[in-house]
DNA sequence: ATGCAAATAGAATGCGCGTTCTAGAATGGC
DNA sequence: GCCATTCTAGAACGCGCATTCTATTTGCAT
């Protein structure tokens, strides 16, 4: 019935991603994804309404990707062994992944898109958030039996932001974590729950 | 001889600094500066020769206000206490200058100036990063008495990038960190310091 | 073969922002 | 009081980029 696309959806996500993990969401223009991919600036605009949509394309799908892999090992066995499984996730991830992760952990979400995200995007982004949200309390009841603000925030320390912490100056200089970074990241997760467990009692919801 | 100015030099980086702190330096046109000051734009081109330079000076002197205090905690003192006050630094930072911090913490040099940085400021940077070397590097000989790549990679996990990630969350929500977080930064300190004296050998230049 | 749907192709448009330019006003030394 | 100097004031310019517009091409259904 009609014409082939030379240059498929995917195609157009991946070199903005390419770009946006290389110099960051700002140098993520028209122009240049239509350069990356010798195509005409019009193309682009035949698979997304905007540039605003294309630059939030690209953040859902990685985090998506990001967040069902994380989902699948924090549930995956005991929850200490569990846990620290998910936590070391992340410098697996960049050094699998390193495009993608540099896009989820370098940048935040408000430098790829400014403004306000258009309706969908927005719905989506914020079931990946409260998916999350949940993940991780559940994950704080089944490994402290507590869910309150406190405990909610170890975990999530111990979790996420440490080993994001761990990773991030190996993002910057864009080269894979040393295993070394695998240890930091279990003495902090280690350390985290111990201390948890030691501080706050059990069964009591603050 | 002459007329006296209405808006200082730092009256300009103040405002830049305020509009960096609460939107990212995106925002930061000459334009939204000379609305927040009540000035007209060209007012700007006397003090600065250029966005770029304005947007430099307001981070080196962010930059160059945190490290001084940091320094100053680094070597006050028995290596233990010194470096857990220094890491303790960068929560109360968040806590007393919430603008500085978030400038700071919240975006990557590279989103204030994405082009080269003028000559001068270059080398002032460049300053700034030799200093936290050293000061590090001097840090992990005293409290490891070694000074290989991983013995300074636990050092500075333990005094930058877990004060870092514990405090992220609430600078991105733009809340005081509860003291919950100088617990977190506290436990992360001492275990990775623990595991460090445990794991590496002394007087060891791997 | 032929027409139409859906692409490619890239020039044209409009806008936002950094920077510069022109005018007018204030200040202090003479 | 007058001049040189340095500011305020804001309009004007030019460039880069998102977006749109006008061809032109392609391939399947008929």
């Amino acid at each position: 019935m009609a014409r082939h696309a030379k240059f498929s959806n995917d195609d157009v996500i991946d070199a903005a991603a390419r770009l946006a993990a290389r110099s960051g969401p700002a140098q993520v223009t028209i122009g240049a994804i239509a350069s990356e991919l010798s195509a005409p600036t019009g193309s682009i605009y035949h698979r997304f309404a905007s540039r605003d949509q294309l630059l939030g394309e690209v953040w859902l799908r990685t985090a998506a990707n990001f967040q069902t892999q994380f989902a699948a090992r924090l549930f995956a066995g005991a929850p200490r062994q569990a846990g620290l499984s998910a936590a070391l996730l992340v410098p697996a991830f960049v050094r699998a992944e390193p495009i993608h992760a540099r896009i989820l952990l370098l940048h935040r979400r408000e430098d790829f898109l400014q403004g306000a995200w258009p309706e969908t995007m927005a719905q989506r982004a914020q079931a990946l958030k409260s998916e999350m949200d949940t993940g991780l309390r559940r994950f704080t009841r089944s490994a402290l039996d507590r869910s309150d603000s406190a405990a909610l925030r170890l975990i999530k320390f111990a979790l996420v932001d440490a080993p994001l912490a761990a990773v991030l100056p190996h993002l910057r200089s864009d080269e894979p974590p040393p295993p070394l970074v695998d240890g930091l990241i279990e003495i902090a997760f280690c350390a985290t729950l111990d201390a948890a467990e030691k501080l706050l009692p059990r069964r009591k919801s603050s």
